[in-house]
Formats: structure tokens, C-alpha cells, sequence
DNA sequence: ATAGCGCATGTCAACGTTGTCACTTGAGCT
DNA sequence: AGCTCAAGTGACAACGTTGACATGCGCTAT
């Protein structure tokens, strides 16, 4: 292992001086440095990462605290974001999936105390609020995809009511007058947003809003729903006056409303217009026509969640903290059109 | 921030002591162990990792190299594996994403050094050869998904060409006789051993092998390549001797076969048998009807990587290693039907 | 000439933990 | 009584780095 001894010893200065060098302090002379430099990589010195951490009493890591956003294809990207904003000043991210269970959890605020994390992210699968509780720990949290109520803490979360409106405006705006909604499950935080979206947009057209062209496609307990958009889509598109577009609370149920349109003949974007919602590649991309659909903004909460901790003094604060929100883009594919 | 000397002060005894009851060391007076675990609880004092790791001289981390692994959906399997072996002894992983950028993971190995990780795990994308160069690096590499060559590293790898196997012999069971193929590109390793595997199965079936029946479900080149295997199915599906099943390459290629399928008006698995690889259950759970496909068992070769990790001498044998192959499950759902 | 200054560099201690070795105590032996 | 031995405990140093402070140099302003 290479100390900065060893460099010190073999440029023939002290160790402070390689420490300075190391640490871009100016006050050191160029050829000193130079020759320093030549030294640290002619022995591929690399510094001592718990040394460091030793002596500031912070390190350069930072937790991740997420219930299972680690682990499902949904949310990675809230990873990569966060993992992307942090490689460029080489720092790095230490990830805990409590997978809902408390007692873990427990333990992972243990471990990043002793790892000295600079900050926490704690991010959520669903967009929800969230009580915290008192998870004595005397460094910066941000809430991604999720809030505390009491504002407490900064917070980072798709703006699902815009993303909604995007959905039925862009319907809206192609001509579509009798929409179908198959929804993600009511009580879900992003359902409700994304149905007063729905309802602006639906206002500024003058397009009255049809609870009856509403139906879940999620059914039971949240964690452990059962998808039936299917038989939701079967149930709206055999209607006699069958919308001719079709708003999906997510690019899953999507994917189902593909299999009934088809199962009933009907040609997508010809006769029925889908749009979706999350922008998961691997469905949107994949389906025939290719998925129109709503973004989450998953890697961009996580990059900037990373700023926002970035842009906070190292101790919590007692402000109060208004939730940022993160636009859904649209994304256009091939499922929805125009209609005469 | 509470240290050993504060635990120790507290229960009147010396530093050592603490740090041998935290070590679990037997050498306590039990009435002093009690004693000290109570005054830890008490004042929540968490070992400093720091500390620990520039005394050890390594750390309880362990490194994860991929390259895009922990940011596909596919594969976060192997991180979530990795995970959940290391968290049994409250080790952790920490995460490099090289998104096949040389000269990133040239640094990211830097960054394992500076952290003391006591092991790293390559892991890629797809199941391949790959050879590490020299990655100067004084500890256990163990390798995920792809083998060296040389044999220079411990390597696990999923059994494609069993998983080959199990999906033409489930259908040869069901009685399929006239089974089309649309396959991932060829190029791929796992496409040459699952057609080895197919081989295997029809030879035992007494089936002649039709090359004809056998489409690529993408082309272009790797890493920017095209799915088409709506096109290859509809081809297959319009032959006169139309297929009663076809075997897929993965999932998303069995996601276009059903598109294909009911845009001819065939209905599955009534009119055609369909299985998939990989068992995105994103995918596979979401189809209708859900669909019958091979698992990949990231989960058990993230989880296996470590312990293969934990059974090895710390620094780097010359000892040849054999990949070891991890089987693919058959995932039964209702895409695969007997015929008469 | 010399006090005062700024620049470049060095010395030292401390961060929290644990391995090494040494010490104390009392039991069990001759 | 004098010995060994084991169990239980403690003192100390060291891991690699960097902040606080000190030093030595050449310069300018008195």
C-alpha cells in the first residue's frame, strides 16, 4: 500500500506537502508540485479513503435509503441520477433496501452513521408523503419521490398533476373527445394528482369529465394488487360508444390495453389511441406501435437530489421545506393520432 | 459522536475492553460484558467504520463493478443478490457503474482501493468472455455473468444452454412438434449454448432441427440493435405449416410475438404455444395470457458471487477456475398448451 | 539594519480502533 | 509457602491523513 510517506520520502519533501498537493491547495510552488505529481503517479498513489474519513469526520459517501426503488426496474434510475451527479467529484453512493421493513431500516441508519455519510437520500417506490419519525441522525435527508407533510425535510417529486394534464391535453389537442382512463389505483398520491390534471386539461377543451369512462386497472391492497386493466379495457371499448383514446395509468396497463384492443380487433393508433405513463423502455419500446407515454423524471430527481443535499449547510435545519417538483415529459411514440 | 473511550469511562473500564465486547470477544467477565452492553445501548454507540477500516487495513465493503448492470432493469438482480448475502454480516456493497467507459473503470478501480474493499464483483450485461487486463488489484475478483478465458478468476455464470433445453423440452413435452424459433443475436454466447440446448432437446424427441423455422428476433449490432421480432414472428406465422409454439430469445421478443399473433387473429396459447427467457416479471406477469418463460437467476448468482467471495483467500490465487454454471428455472404461467 | 511581511514548507498531534504485550488476581498444584 | 497457569483486564502504539502552528527564506518599508 502507497502512503503518502512513501511519495513524500521518495520526492524528498514532507508529507504535509504531498497532503497539499493531493488537496490542490495553492500554496504550494509549481515545481514542487510537478515533481510531486510525477512521484504520486509513478507509484499509482491513490489516498487513503478511511484515513481521510478518520480525520474530517464526514466521508464523501452518501446513503440511500429506499424501500425496494433500488431493486425494481421502475426506479433505478433514481440510482443512476444520483450516482451520476456524485461521480463527478468522485464521491459515491451506499445503498440500503430496507424493503419496507422497519427493524432493517433501523439498522441502516446505524450503518450510516458509522460510515460517516455526508447526507441521505431516502427515496420511495410510489410518490407518497412520509413520516420519517426521529431517525436521530444529525446529517442533511432529502426526500426523493416522497415528502414529509410537516416539511421538515427537502423534498424532490414528479409533478404528477402536470404529467396527467400532458396526457389528456396532447389527446385533447389530436381531436379525442371521449377519453378512457384506466387508472392506477385510487388511493395512490399520483392517481389523485393526475386526475385533477386530467380534469384542467379536459376543462380548457370544454370536454365534459365521464366518471363512467373511468375504471382501476389495479385491483387490492397496495404491494400486493392484482392488474386488471385487461378486463377494464375489454369493459370500456365494448361499449357502444367506445372511446377512441385511451389515458393508462402506467406503460403496464398499457401493455394490457394493447392485448384487449387487439382481442377485439381493433388497430392501435387506427381505431384507439393509447397513451401511457412512467416511460419504462422496456414496454414502451417494445410494443408495436411504439408507446406514447408520460416520463417519470426518475433520474433527474435523483441527480438533483444530490444538488439540492449539495446546496444545504451539512446540519438539518429547522426551515420549513416546500416540496420541488419535477416536470413529466411527453414522450412520442406511435399509439396515439390524430382523429378527422 | 460517541466513542469506545465514552463507552468505556462510563462503565469504568478500559477502551480495550469495550472494543472487546463489541469484537465478541470471549475473554469478558460476563457481569463486565453485560455491564458494557448496557452503557452501548444506552448511550447508541456505533463502531466507526473509518476507525475500523484504517486499523484492519481493509474494509467490510465490498466493490461491484458492471457496466450497466445495476441500471438495467434485467439484471439489478445480481445487486440485489449481492445485497442481501452481505447484509447477513453487515457488510455492504458499493456500486460502479462503468457504462463500458475504459477509462471510468480505470478510476472506479482506484476508487475500490481507496476504499479498502476487501473483494469486488464484475458483473455484465450479457453472459460473455471478458478479460480484465491487469487490474492491478491485491484482492479477490470474482466475476458475474461472463469468465475469463484464462480461468485466472472465480466465475458464475447462468446455464444457458440448460435453459435452452428447458424451453424446447417443456414444449416437446406438451406434445409440439413444429416449434419456431426467434432468438436473440446470434452473435450473443447465450444464443449459441441455448440453440445447443434446443439441439439437445429435439435430438432426444427424435424432431428434426429446422434451421428454417429459426429467426433472429434483433439485428444490428450490439448495444444499439433493433428489435424485430414482430416481423420474424409474423413471417413464421404465415408459412403455410405455421408453428404451433415459438421459442424466445427473451421476454420483450415474446412481448412482439403475441402482438403478431393477434394482429393474424391467432390467439394464445389456444392457436400458439409462447415461451420466453429471461422472466422480466415487468413483462412476463403483465401479458395475457401470462406468460410461460425460463428465469434468469440473477438474484442467486448475485447472492452466490459473494459467498464464492467469502470461501476464497483474500489475495488472488494462480489456481485455474472452472465457471460455475447456475441453472434457469422454468417459470410455468399460461402461454404453453398441450396439443392433441 | 531591521522589523514586518508573505511565501513555501515542515513538525506535531489527533481522529477511533485494535493487536501486542504486560499486568493482576486467584485457583490448583507440589 | 512457593510455584505455575489461566482468566480477565489495561497501557500503549500504530494505521494514514490533515489542521494548527512553527520555521526559514527573501523581500520591502522604515
Amino acid at each position: 500500500m502507497v502512503t503518502l510517506r512513501d511519495v513524500a520520502r521518495m520526492a524528498g519533501v514532507s508529507a504535509k506537502t504531498v497532503s497539499r498537493v493531493v488537496n490542490d491547495d495553492p500554496a504550494v510552488h509549481s515545481e514542487t508540485r510537478d515533481a510531486i505529481l510525477a512521484v504520486i503517479r509513478q507509484l499509482d498513489y491513490v489516498p487513503d479513503h478511511a484515513a481521510r474519513m478518520m480525520r474530517a469526520g464526514t466521508s464523501s459517501v452518501v446513503g440511500l435509503m429506499t424501500d425496494v426503488v433500488a431493486t425494481t426496474p421502475y426506479s433505478v434510475d433514481i440510482v443512476r441520477g444520483a450516482q451520476d451527479a456524485l461521480r463527478r467529484d468522485g464521491r459515491t453512493l451506499l445503498i440500503a433496501n430496507t424493503e419496507g421493513d422497519r427493524v432493517l431500516e433501523r439498522e441502516y441508519w446505524r450503518m450510516f452513521r458509522a460510515h460517516k455519510v455526508s447526507g441521505v437520500i431516502y427515496a420511495t417506490m410510489y410518490h407518497r408523503p412520509l413520516d420519517l419519525g426521529e431517525p436521530e441522525f444529525a446529517r442533511t435527508i432529502v426526500l426523493a419521490n416522497c415528502f414529509s407533510p410537516k416539511g421538515d425535510c427537502p423534498a424532490i417529486v414528479p409533478d404528477d398533476e402536470l404529467g396527467g394534464y400532458a396526457q389528456a391535453a396532447h389527446l385533447l389537442r389530436l381531436g379525442h373527445r371521449r377519453i378512457g382512463i384506466v387508472s392506477l389505483n385510487p388511493v395512490l398520491r399520483a392517481s389523485v394528482l393526475r386526475g385533477a390534471g386530467f380534469r384542467t386539461a379536459f376543462a380548457e377543451f370544454d370536454v365534459p369529465f365521464e366518471p363512467d369512462l373511468e375504471r382501476p386497472g389495479f385491483t387490492g391492497p397496495i404491494g400486493e394488487e392484482m392488474i386488471v386493466a385487461y378486463e377494464a379495457a375489454l369493459d370500456l371499448l365494448r361499449r357502444p360508444n367506445r372511446p377512441t383514446a385511451i389515458i393508462c395509468g402506467n406503460d403496464k396497463i398499457a401493455m394490457q390495453v394493447y392485448g384487449a384492443a387487439a382481442s377485439l380487433g381493433l388497430s392501435i393508433p387506427q381505431d384507439l389511441s393509447v397513451m401511457g405513463f412512467d416511460d419504462m423502455t422496456v414496454i414502451a419500446e417494445t410494443l408495436r406501435p411504439a408507446l406514447t407515454t408520460v416520463g417519470l423524471p426518475y433520474f433527474e430527481i435523483g441527480r438533483r437530489s444530490v444538488e439540492i443535499m449539495a446546496g444545504l449547510p451539512a446540519a438539518p435545519q429547522a426551515e420549513r421545506h416546500q416540496p420541488i417538483l419535477v416536470p413529466c415529459p411527453l414522450v412520442e411514440r406511435d399509439s396515439c393520432r390524430a382523429i378527422a
